[in-house]
DNA sequence: TTTATTTTTTAGATTTGCCTAAATTTTTAT
DNA sequence: ATAAAAATTTAGGCAAATCTAAAAAATAAA
């Protein structure tokens, strides 16, 4: 099945959404596509019955195991996209997601496993997210953000919360990026900031904010 | 300036048509694009307003400056991504017009400059035809047909008129492909059928059809 | 437990790209 | 040169995806 450019979009942004609630709001929803509410209604009725997700009105929206796997289709598509071109093309991480987000909806399925093979079966894209294979599967790894380590704690970042150009660049200029290892030297109450080292380099002190966008294993 | 996927390809298509007659006809352009005439004369009011060609009603059309800037550059995606299917991604010939039909709508020139250097400069893509540089000069290369070569003339293959699948389905079925070097054994003129040898094969004959679609130089 | 606030939905429009049927213009043939 | 045929355009509509404004429902607050 085919499904438009708008309808994957909200598929998509659904199955994120629903990492974090259960059961996803028309607000949030048009929040994340920014769009209004009331365009939302209107796709969810059309979305559901292509029997895409479960909707009551006024009760929010879940994904059905369909829309699920539509999602996460595109999800692979964006995240090998991604990764194809921080690899291959040199594309710095902070650039590539607006680029994947029109490569993501490339219908040839035999087009992303050709791409999976010639990249060697990539496991997570340059922003640390999981790679899910052919068949759905998506490695589930333990992260945790650097904010929560304790003092000596160390770990290596595989993963960011905000994924924002802004605070990609910000990460690139502090010399953090993924598998970058890292010990927290020192953590400061009074504003959260956090003292970290990295393999010889001098220690860099980074706000609350950054600390718990960074995630370790 | 950005374009909709329709107004490209409507865009592209009239290049090309372009390419056989100065003016386009809406029926060609129809056929063309497998629409109805009609929808054609709709959007060619559209595209009129936008600069991107020169339209008086019942006089066919021509693309303006503009407009054949915004072709070649849709032309030079498609080219290129045609170039990475087969040569990275190990797709046939025949299977790659269709994915990068949707593959030279991606926006990004960065992109596909970027890709360039990563294929290291291809000129043609892998039916042949030249792929347009960053400022859409096109290499224009001399081509013949087969069907034209004298007896005992050769050359080597650098182009297919008819790029249908089938046609390409044939063509490697048959050893050929760009780059190609035959020898023209024997013409019968009864029914326009040409004996072809390449290197180390034996000879092989082809139908009137397939020598005016195989250009050499 | 009413009232106020927020969230969500409905109603009615708009834009893009397409369609069919009918009218018009151009081209071809007699 | 006129009639017939072919090509093209106009008129009126439709579906997808969006919007604004108003109505309705759910939630929070007094």
């Amino acid at each position: 099945m085919k499904y438009s450019v708008s309808k994957e979009n909200y598929l998509k942004a659904i199955f994120h959404l629903q990492q974090e609630q259960e059961s996803v709001s028309t607000n949030a929803l048009a929040e994340a596509l920014q769009t209004k509410p009331a365009s939302v209604t209107d796709m969810l009725k059309k979305l559901k019955t292509q029997k895409l997700l479960q909707y009551e009105k006024y009760r929010g929206v879940k994904l059905t195991a369909d829309g699920k796997k539509v999602a996460i289709q595109i999800i692979r598509k964006h995240r090998m996209w991604e990764y194809f071109l921080v690899e291959k093309l040199q594309f710095g991480w902070e650039e590539v997601h607006e680029i994947a987000e029109e490569l993501e909806h490339i219908s040839s399925k035999k087009l992303i496993d050709r791409l999976e093979i010639f990249l060697d079966f990539p496991q997570s894209d340059p922003h640390g997210d999981p790679i899910p294979d052919a068949n759905g599967k998506m490695p589930s790894l333990q992260q945790l953000a650097v904010s929560e380590l304790p003092v000596n704690g160390s770990g290596t970042v595989n993963g960011i919360s905000d994924q924002s150009q802004e605070m990609l660049e910000l990460l690139t200029h502090k010399n953090i990026q993924i598998g970058t290892r890292l010990e927290v030297k020192k953590k400061f109450e009074v504003d959260g900031s956090v003292e970290i080292k990295m393999r010889s380099q001098q220690p860099v002190t980074i706000s609350d904010h950054v600390a718990k966008n960074l995630l370790v294993a």
